[in-house]
DNA sequence: CTTGACCCTAATGTTAACTTTAGGGTTTAT
DNA sequence: ATAAACCCTAAAGTTAACATTAGGGTCAAG
């Protein structure tokens, strides 16, 4: 029980056998030792891993950063907590933005949407429409 | 002043000329004018078009609801007003579904942040990269 | 009248993050 | 012993949203 193949490990981490074997050849994975036949045999930490990249992507990553974050974690004896941080914090202040800008159209799409009346009838002069016309949503 | 040639257009928005090309390919933008030259001759409004197309995107919409936003308006003689209404409303909680899904990678990413010191040592405890492991997070 | 900045179309290239395919070996279960 | 299920590599395909290139007109300036 301690070492999976590919297949275990897709199914636990209920990610694809060949996005296992894409992140292999992104270097996000390691080269996994193989069993006499060829088959990849991925220690138990393999698990946690792959759950890391998928965490961090959930978050809003790349596979570009994540790579970067992993390698800070495996050198971490030779990078600073502060650096580490610096990379969350931007992705950080990153999503907040976001945050303001969807607030933003989230409002200009509620006005749209009071204004009209949602009628049966054709749509030839929807409120809607007519501040689309004139540019409410900008 | 009153129509821009392409380069114009791209300039006063910020995209390439051939971003403009593509969006015409696409059905963002309506195919305008030509002058006698074969030049693409562009109304005022399209700046606005443009811009608009930008900043959805900005907030994360693809192209292809962008152009159902913006094809409201051509839509309106075949619908009523009640399928209008409804399009702007299906936006408008599509947009508040994105607003939920980044407060909580916003949150996640806040608590990580916080718990780290951020100081100047070797981040070979940095709680970032802990939690990221442990999964502590979501 | 020539240079350089623009414009045109059509086609091909690019990046990210995968997925699919082709062509074979291997294991497991019946 | 044979079929289903798994594993392998290398390569090509996919989607989105452009960017670049090739080949060729157009226009203002000097
Ligand atoms: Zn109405
Ligand atoms: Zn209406
Ligand atoms: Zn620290
Ligand atoms: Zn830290």
């Amino acid at each position: 029980m301690s070492m999976l193949k590919i297949g275990q490990l897709a199914k636990s981490t209920n990610v694809a056998v060949a996005t296992l074997r894409y992140y292999e050849a992104q270097k996000l994975l390691q080269r996994p030792a193989r069993a006499a036949n060829g088959y990849r045999l991925y220690p138990q930490e393999t698990l946690t891993q792959v759950r890391f990249i998928k965490r961090a992507q959930a978050l809003g990553f790349s596979l570009q950063e994540i790579r970067e974050l992993l390698f800070l974690k495996v050198e971490a004896t030779r990078h600073s907590c502060h650096e580490v941080k610096q990379v969350a914090e931007d992705k950080l202040s990153n999503v907040r933005e976001r945050i303001l800008e969807l607030q933003s159209i989230e409002s200009a799409l509620a006005t749209l949407a009071n204004k009209c009346c949602g009628g049966p009838e054709m749509a030839a002069g929807c409120s809607i429409l007519r501040e689309l016309d004139e540019g409410a949503i900008k």
